[in-house]
RNA sequence: GGCCCCAUCGUCUAGCCUGGUCCAGGACGAUUGGUUCUCAGCCAAUAGACACCGGUUCAAAUCCGGUUGGGGCUACCA
């Protein structure tokens, strides 16, 4: 049966790399109906966490990628002694103190990437491997072959940056007597500057991509094209339809640079997509952050400003950054914003649009523009010489969804209360 | 430094394996125009690439070699 693995070590949050590393094997087990295994690689006791592997965990899951089985490495340590003692005892490994190195004899090694194609590494100049270090614990390269190859893996799909640790890996499959499983090496995924995505140069970590107002079906999507084609020029695909298409002959052998723009791109065309309860539900912690709402709030009121930026926001922190003027009674006006209603008095046009709305029954998108509409023709000026100021004055920008649609949600009170503050004061 | 990987618009890519259908297609971004109200929305248009040199061939983005550039590895980290 086709089976890969995803092998994280929990000394670090899962990064964008590392997502897209598993993503690539689920789909293919998927698309094998094979198994995909996550084995966590915590030999490294100094620098793994709990609280990293929590988070890996719920990082993989918030993508909507499960596996089949999970192991620890840290719960095998048995089986890699034993094995160092095999190849000890076949005099393959020596003692050095109590660490037990792999002694490396020159030859020729071929690798059949199966993206790559073949690849040939002289022994030579690779060094003896330790397999155990000195506290007991096993290296790297060791665990995961004996791991890999008990564990049955048919095929080992990674990043590029193993491509040199392949031949190590392949003597030591040889010394063991082990059946080399198929190779993938997957290019590396850039930072936009050139070289490795790091802090420095923006979010490198899933949970940050969620925090930052990223969808998962947005970021699989994205990642699904770093390195990977559907084909037919098709931007948009879903984890399923992935798995479906997937095979590893498609993928790419350059090193992506990872493009923010695209990313929010696609964002928002699953934003735009996406059922509004869905969005209000993802957006109520935030909101509650920012103290816009308390705990009892009307939820079709927020279900109709969630409608009301939906097709515009390329992450959910969109929508709290410019819905603010719905939740503040003292609103953040923007530079521009002022400059408009400085340039001139607005006292009678606004005074006139206030009893206007006053009068109307039905507040609705729809009647406002018609009463707005009436009162522009009867000033005798262009509905954007009110539309404009008008906006500023309501919401303390100069850009936003359609200003009638905005009135009818904000309400006559608020409409009068806002305007009202620009009524008397002198025009620049 | 040594070893290894990679090389199509600014970015992600299609095409490359099985040379001609490619004066290289799509998307993001950019620019311009339109959009009974703004744009960061929507619509449309435009610009924009086969890294370089040589070879093979009637013919090369596609095959071969070299150069240059980028990246990775070179730990008792994973």
């Amino acid at each position: 049966m086709t089976t890969v693995r995803f092998a994280p070590s929990p000394t670090g949050y899962l990064h964008i790399g590392g997502s897209r590393t598993a993503l690539f094997n689920w789909v293919f087990a998927r698309h094998h109906k094979g198994k995909f295994i996550l084995r966590i690689e915590d030999t490294d006791t100094l620098r793994s966490e709990k609280k990293y592997l929590d988070e890996i965990l719920e990082s993989l899951k918030w993508l909507g990628l499960d596996w089949d089985e999970i192991f620890f490495q840290s719960k095998r340590y048995d089986i890699y002694k034993k094995y160092a003692q095999q190849l000890l005892d076949g005099k393959k490994a020596y003692l050095e103190g109590t660490a037990i190195i792999f002694k490396v004899n020159p030859e020729i090694v071929k690798i059949d990437d199966a993206i790559h194609g073949e690849i040939t590494f002289d022994t030579s100049t690779i060094k003896d491997q330790v397999l155990i270090k000195s506290d007991g614990t096993p290296t790297y390269n060791f665990a995961c072959v004996i791991d890999d190859a008990l564990m049955k893996m048919t095929h080992i799909i990674r990043g590029d940056d193993h491509i040199s640790n392949t031949p190590k890996q392949i003597i030591l499959y040889e010394a063991l007597g082990f059946k080399s499983p198929i190779f993938a090496h997957l290019p590396l995924i850039l930072a936009a500057g050139g070289g490795r995505m790091s802090k420095r140069k923006g979010a490198t970590s899933i949970r940050e991509y969620k925090e930052l107002g990223y969808l998962p079906e947005a970021i699989v999507n994205y990642l699904l094209l770093l390195g990977w084609s559907p084909g037919e020029n098709q931007e948009l695909i879903t984890l399923e339809e992935a798995a479906k298409k997937f095979t590893l002959e498609k993928a790419n052998k350059t090193a992506a640079t990872f493009d923010s723009e695209k990313l929010d791109w696609i964002n928002n065309q699953y934003l735009k997509k996406a059922d509004p309860q869905r969005l209000l539900d993802l957006l109520v912690p935030s909101l509650l952050e920012k103290k816009y709402i308390n705990e009892n709030f009307d939820r079709n009121y927020l279900i109709s400003l969630v409608k009301l930026f939906q097709g515009r926001m390329n992450t959910l922190n969109d929508f709290v950054a410019w819905s603010d003027f719905f939740f503040l009674d003292d609103l953040n006006f923007e530079e521009s914003a002022l400059k408009i209603l400085e340039a001139k008095n607005y006292s009678c046009e606004f005074s006139l649009l206030i009893e206007k709305m006053n009068i109307l029954d039905n507040f609705d998108h729809a009647s406002i523009e018609q009463a707005f509409r009436a009162l522009v023709e009867g000033l005798k000026i262009k509905a954007k010489d009110l539309v404009h100021p008008v906006r500023a004055a309501l919401t303390g920008k100069t850009i936003g969804p359609g200003l009638f649609e905005t009135m009818s949600i904000l309400g006559k009170d608020r409409i009068e209360t806002r305007l009202k503050k620009f009524i008397g004061k002198e025009g620049a």
